[in-house]
DNA sequence: TTTATTAATAGGAAAATCCTATTTAAATCA
DNA sequence: TGATTTAAATAGGATTTTCCTATTAATAAA
């Protein structure tokens, strides 16, 4: 039987290659730094060279440190997600999952949904964190979440995507009436001032792709919410792009009015991402179906 | 930070799960019984849901337990494979490497090859085992060996092979002088009574396939050796076919005569194996390049 | 030069792992 | 049926590992 490294060991050895400092990552993995420090030292010793070069007042990885660290943190991650598997297998829809959800979504849909998950499955807790997609997948990839829902089209390599239904986009501009009857074309857009949310907000991109606009064509206003960019049309400062999702749950003010497209409608993908391979895929699965047949149902 | 289990929890599992036997295991883990049980007593707590049925007298998998034990397999290997990975990054081509080879290959090819890989890598223990392809291909599974040197065409699921190079099968048939210079076609055979290797030598079926045989065409005698194959040929119990290693490494007896076939000459491929992903995976490449120089160079 | 920061070391406490010895329960055998 | 054997659980204690606090050493910044 070989001999081989704990998991306290590799945790160590990843949290000092990612902080680049012992009490960082002691801290971390909340022991003393004398702890880590001993920790790592065995690790070394075990593998007959150091992983890290140390200057007293800097520590950077050894070649042969940057080779490991994904392999390490792979069998981490793995051992993290056996227990879940295990949870999982032993009881479905219970314990904690950790969902993202970027802000264009979750106010118009988490009122309805968390309410029905929670009386489907009364024994699953739901964290949820609201940030643009970026963040979210990357606290995803950290295994800091389990799921996110999202909007495509959006590349998320090593995930896997569950695309749940396609929404429209429509046109809120001033007016008297809530409704337009007359479709509109894209070319219409250039008849308006389009304001769109500030950068890093994946709705900005698509609405800008799905109707093909130019860049420079609108002023953002560095809006921050879809709310605000209403308020804005309201007040006649323009003419803005909404998903079908904004416009339905949320009562508009007077003084907007609304429009939409001639088919083919410019739309977004809305849909689910988790890390390929997650123990709890089977859940998520179920969760996606549920999610698009509550949307279905509205 | 989840709480996770230990690597030594999930060898015992697995030992357990494979042994069916709290006490076999713990002999397998150099442990103790009452270590063992407690160290799964300690994991079953941290997954909440007891991993075996215990009967008193017999032990077998919960519909969990049988869930779990293959990602928690792949868990342990990952970290053997960790230091197999570590060991090779700071010093490739040293410590131990276990291989496997086929009888009709190790006996005409080790000779050389072992004091060249010696002389090459001094640092460098080569620990070999013989046995027959499926022996061999199980052992390089359960990770008992690294590589496999042995003949195609096999299948290998899960595994990647290196071709090196392809070799012709000869007739060795009673005769007084040592070559027949006309080449020899497949019809030939039938004039001649066959005789193979017992079954469970890759070589049997090799023959049988290149030279299109029929299995009843041919009188095993069950021979577990090519050099006693070579031994009935002299005293004329018939012919047999023979790899060309075997004729050009072995001074044939005299009264055995050796005769080539026209092309296409029938032939089986020598080549290794190993386990997709192998740490040592470019090791091996390297061997395999030279173990193919050295052929071309004999 | 002094101060602040960071990792290594020393020494001891706490926890875990592991052992021997024993108990318990079931299956086998007389 | 009762005795024996077999295999896992439990008890209690030794050993080892892990971890902590306190201190030292070394460097960079003030």
């Amino acid at each position: 039987m070989a001999e081989i490294p704990t998991l306290r060991q590799l945790t160590y050895f990843i949290a000092v290659a990612e902080t680049l400092s012992f009490g960082k990552a002691a801290a971390r993995c909340c022991v003393t730094q004398p702890t880590l420090s001993e920790g790592l030292h065995t690790l070394e010793t075990l593998l007959g060279a150091p992983l890290f070069t140390r200057t007293k007042r800097t520590v950077a990885l050894t070649a042969l440190g940057q080779e490991l660290v994904l392999p390490a943190r792979d069998i981490v991650l793995r051992a993290e997600d056996f227990v879940q598997l295990a949870q999982m297998k032993r009881a479905p829809f219970t314990g904690t999952l950790r969902i993202g959800v970027i802000p264009t979504i979750a106010p118009y849909l988490l009122p309805a949904l968390l309410p029905a998950l929670q009386t489907q499955f009364p024994a699953l807790e739901l964290q949820l964190k609201e940030d643009v997609t970026a963040q979210l997948l990357s606290a995803l990839n950290q295994h800091l979440l389990d799921m996110v829902l999202m909007a495509f089209p959006y590349d998320t390599p090593g995930n896997t995507q569950m695309k749940l239904w396609s929404e429209p986009f429509m046109i809120a501009m001033p007016g008297n009436k809530p409704l337009r009857e007359d479709l509109a074309s894209l070319s219409d857009l250039s008849r308006h001032n389009v304001m769109l949310l500030e950068d890093g907000h994946c709705l900005r991109d698509h609405a800008l792709a799905a109707c093909r606009l130019q860049t420079g064509q609108q002023r953002t206003f560095g809006a921050t919410s879809l709310a605000t960019l209403i308020q804005m049309v309201q007040h006649g400062y323009g003419a803005t792009l909404l998903p079908a999702m904004a416009v339905s749950h949320q009562t508009l003010p007077p003084g907007v009015m609304i429009q939409r497209f001639a088919n083919p409608q410019p739309s977004r993908q809305i849909g689910l991402v988790w890390r390929h391979g997650h123990p709890r895929e089977n859940e998520f699965r179920t969760l996606g179906e549920m999610i698009a047949k509550m949307h279905e149902d509205r």
